[in-house]
DNA sequence: ATTTTTAAGATCGTGTACAATCTGATCTCA
DNA sequence: TGAGATCAGATTGTACACGATCTTAAAAAT
């Protein structure tokens, strides 16, 4: 006997079977989450060492973390000098929403077909929280949640590998929104994920898919991404404040 | 200041292909072109201490190649029990197929409008190479070019999130085909790539997205995805679905 | 005073050593 | 003989130390 019998309860193992996959894993969630917030800012530093103490975790962890998050360009790394939040450009930022108008609508169709009772409770859940958030000016948060709709939906959608893609492109999303928001006039996304989420509620997918289709484009428009000129963005004045 | 009588040595040849990249990027690149070229079977092991040696290499930089890998789903990493190269199963296949069908005709649509002269040359020499190995039997090689040739055009559509997206999938793809290939009468596949690119070349945008659309509906059709595959590849395979 | 040089400090890249875990085989007992 | 326990070998997981490289800033020379 020298394990534990069974396997208990599946949801309340969730922290455990993080720290079972691997500690690094758990970190670069760590940070990803702290991403989604907006609570770490584009340009900011990740000292390995401060990483490390923070985590409670050696550096080679820190170190893996950090690899997973450049291979998802959430993270940029720069040889002998370390890694930092990335700052995606503009071109990047464009490049990001044109992947999410390929992929999601037709993920959203696709949702629309297969969605169960169960699926349109969580996401009523979600929208329910991202009001709370928002009404409660937790603007992080509700980044968040918005975030973590989209990615439901294409969970719903059955189909992980796209699911896996638009998650990264979720991730991004919010370093573009960090950085090329216009004004917080953004009350029209819970809007927007309510209409949705009715449009599924029916198995609409034609709907769906239209919408969804807007609603990026709505997102898209909200940004300002006009050339800076000269960009004067290096990574010091970045690291100024 | 004299950099060259530092320590060039054995690795003078390696530092000029990958220069900018890490050594670990280095290994990573080698494996994924063996996978490419169909030279690692999937669910072979790869042990650290051995593909260190092979490359000359640490450990530690193995290891790093390898969570890459992992992260693109090239090989599965078991805790406690190493890397192997992965085995797509038929519905992550599907999956793959999925994905391209949502993301590559509109990004040959894309390349169209955007191809030079020297990117019709390119893809020429490419679509000869791949005769050529053909016709010489390299099937790896030929494997290998075909893949190319997919993710040199979503390069040519100047969208390089997109393109990284492509290139992941083309690399599952190879894994895919080696599993679940059905005959060697791919050979239609050399032609639609021809007919892609007298599309691409006369700037055909519309007929291009057709084509491609057609042309991963014939690979896929090709396979043999039946939901009983009378070779469950290996034990722990068929133990752990 | 401005520019170049130089040195110090800090951070990252890599190899190596040790601990944890798994696999496979041997040994014991019914 | 067969099932279960135990142990040795091997492999991965992690921490840590040393060397390489970059940044920063002071100091010296024009």
């Amino acid at each position: 006997m020298t394990k534990e019998a069974g396997k208990p309860a599946r949801e309340a193992d969730k922290a455990a079977d993080k720290a079972k996959g691997s500690k690094a894993r758990a970190v670069a969630d760590a940070l990803t989450l702290a991403v989604h917030e907006h609570r770490l800012a584009p340009g900011l530093k990740l000292n390995e060492d401060e990483v490390g103490e923070i985590f409670g975790v050696g550096r080679t962890i820190v170190r893996s973390a950090l690899q997973m998050l450049a291979h998802d360009q959430l993270v940029t790394i720069e040889p002998n000098r370390g890694a930092f939040v990335a700052e995606p450009s503009i071109r990047e930022a464009r490049e990001v929403f044109e992947a999410r108008a390929l992929l999601e609508p037709r993920t959203a169709r696709s949702a629309a077909e297969r969605i169960t009772p169960q699926d349109v409770a969580t996401l009523r859940a979600h929208n329910a929280a991202e009001h709370a958030a928002l009404d409660r000016g937790d603007f992080g948060m509700a980044v968040r949640l918005s975030g973590e709709f989209h990615i439901e939906l294409a969970r719903i959608a059955d189909q992980s590998t796209i699911a896996e893609f638009i998650a990264q492109l979720i991730a991004r999303s919010s370093l573009v929104v960090a950085l090329y928001w216009r004004r917080p006039k953004a009350m029209c996304e819970t809007h927007a994920h309510e209409a949705l989420l009715t449009a599924l509620e029916q198995g609409d997918g034609a709907t769906a898919e239209e919408l969804m289709k807007g609603h990026l484009l709505d997102l898209l428009s909200s940004l300002d991404l006009r050339e800076t000129p000269a960009a004067p963005r290096t990574l010091r004045d970045a690291l100024r404040p």
